[in-house]
DNA sequence: ACTGGCTCCTGAGGGC
DNA sequence: TGCCCTCAGGAGCCAG
């Protein structure tokens, strides 16, 4: 489900609940995610305060008093804040409640996501040692992208959403990046020249934040903290679109597998 | 060092 | 209605 800006948009609407609160109590109900949830997470976690929600690549951080809950939501994941105790549906695996009565509630019906708490002040955790920039921040750049792709012969598409590469490009905005840049996603990242990095970073930018103004993409089930959608889906114009016409030149958007991937893409406007 | 392939898991949708 | 197959927004891990 999630990518980059559906993340954040989940960041934004639980941080106004969260920050400044003091969690009470916690209750796993599943620990089988991706990594086992550590059976002392409620202990570990009661009386502590949330000091600010951040994000990294595509984990939420929850700053706490003693250390950082790392929260990732996989394919499937979703976090929605509850005023009100409310009896737990099928994959509802875990609830952080607060004590001003409001819970966090963690569901993921695929098992992907995961919940790692990191104890101590800047936790270095490795799966979070090795990630490349954040595509919104100043290390971002065509230059990076150029340097680092010489000699590569994977996919641009593959290249980009390589979280050593840059993170949060996942594949429905690669997909829709690509497009943008007019550079076909099955080109040699080694082949593709500088200036037309430049023309994909700033796609990559453009697509993600007009993806977060408009509350993430809702494709078969995403919704934000609040239970609402997102619009984002309105504006794609290559994903999910196999066989309608290229909003630029009327030539029918193909669909194949990179990567394992689906991948989206007008064989006439991308080159 | 790269690359491609596999894997975890549940649910939805299509074909028959 | 039911069964079987394929596919799904992630990404860590492994063999070659």
């Amino acid at each position: 489900m999630p990518e980059l800006p559906e993340v954040e948009t989940t960041r934004l609407g639980i941080a106004p609940h969260v920050v400044g609160r003091v969690i009470s109590n916690v209750s796993v109900r599943e620990h089988r995610l991706r990594w086992p949830v550590d059976p002392d997470l409620p202990v570990v976690l009661a009386g502590q305060r949330v000091q600010a929600v951040e994000r990294r690549a595509k984990y939420l951080l929850l700053r706490l008093d003693q250390g950082t809950l790392m929260i990732h939501l996989g394919m499937s994941g979703s976090l929605r804040m509850l005023s009100a105790p409310r009896s737990a549906a099928a994959h509802e695996h875990l609830d952080i409640g607060f004590e001003h009565g409001w819970i966090l509630r963690y569901t993921d019906p695929r098992r992907f996501g995961s919940v790692h708490w990191l104890p101590g002040p800047q936790p270095l955790h490795p799966l979070l040692a090795d990630l490349g920039p954040e595509p919104l921040g100043d290390a971002f750049t065509a230059e990076a992208l150029y340097r680092a792709s010489r000699g590569r012969r994977v996919a641009v598409k593959a290249f980009v959403m390589n979280a050593r590469v840059v993170v949060g490009v996942g594949n429905i905005y690669a997909s829709e990046a690509l497009f943008r840049a007019g550079i076909a996603p099955t080109r040699p990242a080694g082949r593709v020249s500088l200036q037309r990095y430049r023309q994909l970073v700033m796609a990559i930018r453009d697509v993600l934040i007009e993806a977060i103004a408009a509350g993430g993409t809702t494709l078969r089930d995403f919704l934000d903290s609040g239970g609402r959608p997102g619009y984002f889906s309105q504006n794609l114009r290559v994903y999910g679109r196999a066989g309608a016409p290229c909003t630029v030149c009327g030539a029918p958007i193909r669909q194949r597998r990179i990567g394992q991937r689906a991948t989206y893409y007008c064989g006439h406007c991308q080159r």
